[in-house]
DNA sequence: CGCACTCTTGAGGGAGCTCAACATTTGTGG
DNA sequence: CCACAAATGTTGAGCTCCCTCAAGAGTGCG
């Protein structure tokens, strides 16, 4: 079920709209032609691709104020309603103006699709089902605000397909996290993170590398195997 | 070792750097400030972030004519040269401009940073290391042109930390697919693809769901919980 | 109140990791 | 150019973690 709130004109003529999907409404799917990329109001979002075997990867959750869909030509994803939502959708020509409605440039809506992406990499990377659990939620509470309880309006099953892990190890995972002491639960969707500190040494927050890879020597001499497409290509 | 080939200076002043690296030389940090981005002229480079235990996430193999490094701020991954490279080193003020020298919008440039990270999680999404492996290959096979034997420049450690398996597993699953006849080596790094279509069936890729998601059901109706943050944040 | 859906938990087996040894390739200095 | 050393790759054995199969418990909705 959608349901339009409002429509809104910009300068330029492109029409935006606030648009309501009740929780588990396909957005759009693989393959479909890209013709908007979304900001969300409020609710949460996840997007998906299939593999050929059927089994789903699940791509991101996006919350209030991400965005997402931002593509060119098709969209490589499918998108759907978590929970109900209430969304902002922007024509895609929208993108190639200077900026978005909010006077940021057009490249940070992609920047932070390209955040979301790398975050998704970031926790597929993590070796065990513990490790990745602990990250995700740690992610979350982050995102959200662990102040007094995280929700996890997502399935067990939507946590796995992002994981990579099945519902069983997710469950007994949390389950095995509640035992230990790392967190509390108060029926499936609510979590209470008791230590935090613990949950990310669990995650395995990246090393943090800080220091500049600084001096570069500049140093005119012949090359080897690249100088045939260095002519091929000359520059004024 | 970094040689200086060639500096361009574009007409708004900015001014592009034509560099050669070698092998196993660090482009940049996971934390430098990122105040340019790559083109690859010639060569390979690899991206990568580590994890607080110590292990490494390769989140990308680049190859001629590919981009990276595209980020705001400052770099979330380090990037180093998988063989001897030459990059184009452009300013990352070039970005803000509406096009590259190429005449590309500058989106595109975001676009394919995103695809790569895309296709990353695409891989790590694979259930198996056989799958995982066999997409890898499929992958660079379709990047690179399969047409008599595929190079592997990088290392079996590389491919491991990308697909998020062990050197042991890349090399057992390798000479396995050699075994079954899928492909043939000629030496670690000359791989020659021999049934492309068992491949890419065991590669799992992914089914491709290519109609539109269509009509939407346009109603005014009253919403629910989305209200107050519509309220908060009124538009023109 | 009962059906459907989600979540939890257990038992058993298999895929991939660890540990270990060996083979091959690459790089270096005589 | 060869000899040797170092790095990289291959292969085996055993074990661990997660998946599969299976059953039961909790929750929400008509």
């Amino acid at each position: 079920v959608i349901t339009l709130y409002a429509r809104e004109t910009e300068n330029g003529g492109s029409v935006t709209d606030l648009l309501r999907y009740s929780k588990g409404t396909v957005l759009y799917r693989e393959g479909d032609p890209a013709r908007f990329w979304y900001e969300i109001v409020s609710g949460m979002v996840r997007t998906c691709r299939f593999h050929a075997d059927g089994h789903r990867q699940l791509t991101g959750f996006f919350y209030a104020d991400d965005v997402f869909g931002v593509e060119h030509g098709r969209h490589s994803e499918t998108a759907e309603a978590v929970t109900a939502v209430v969304i902002r959708r922007h024509p895609h020509d929208e993108l190639i103006t200077a900026s978005t409605m909010d006077g940021t440039p057009s490249q940070q809506v992609l920047e932070r699709a390209l955040e979301s992406a790398r975050q998704c990499i970031f926790l597929l990377g993590h070796r065990t089902a513990a490790n990745r659990v602990a990250a995700f939620l740690v992610a979350i509470a982050e995102r959200i605000g662990a102040g007094e309880g995280v929700q996890l309006p997502m399935t067990r099953t939507d946590i796995a397909d992002h994981l990579g892990l099945t519902i069983h190890t997710v469950s007994r995972t949390i389950s095995d996290l509640a035992r230990r002491g790392l967190i509390a639960l108060n029926g499936p969707q609510k979590v209470r993170i008791l230590d935090m500190r613990g949950l990310q040494s669990l995650a395995g927050e990246e090393a943090a590398v800080t220091y500049d890879s600084g001096t570069e020597a500049l140093i005119a001499s012949p090359g080897t195997e690249a100088i045939d497409r260095l002519k091929a290509r000359p520059r004024p």
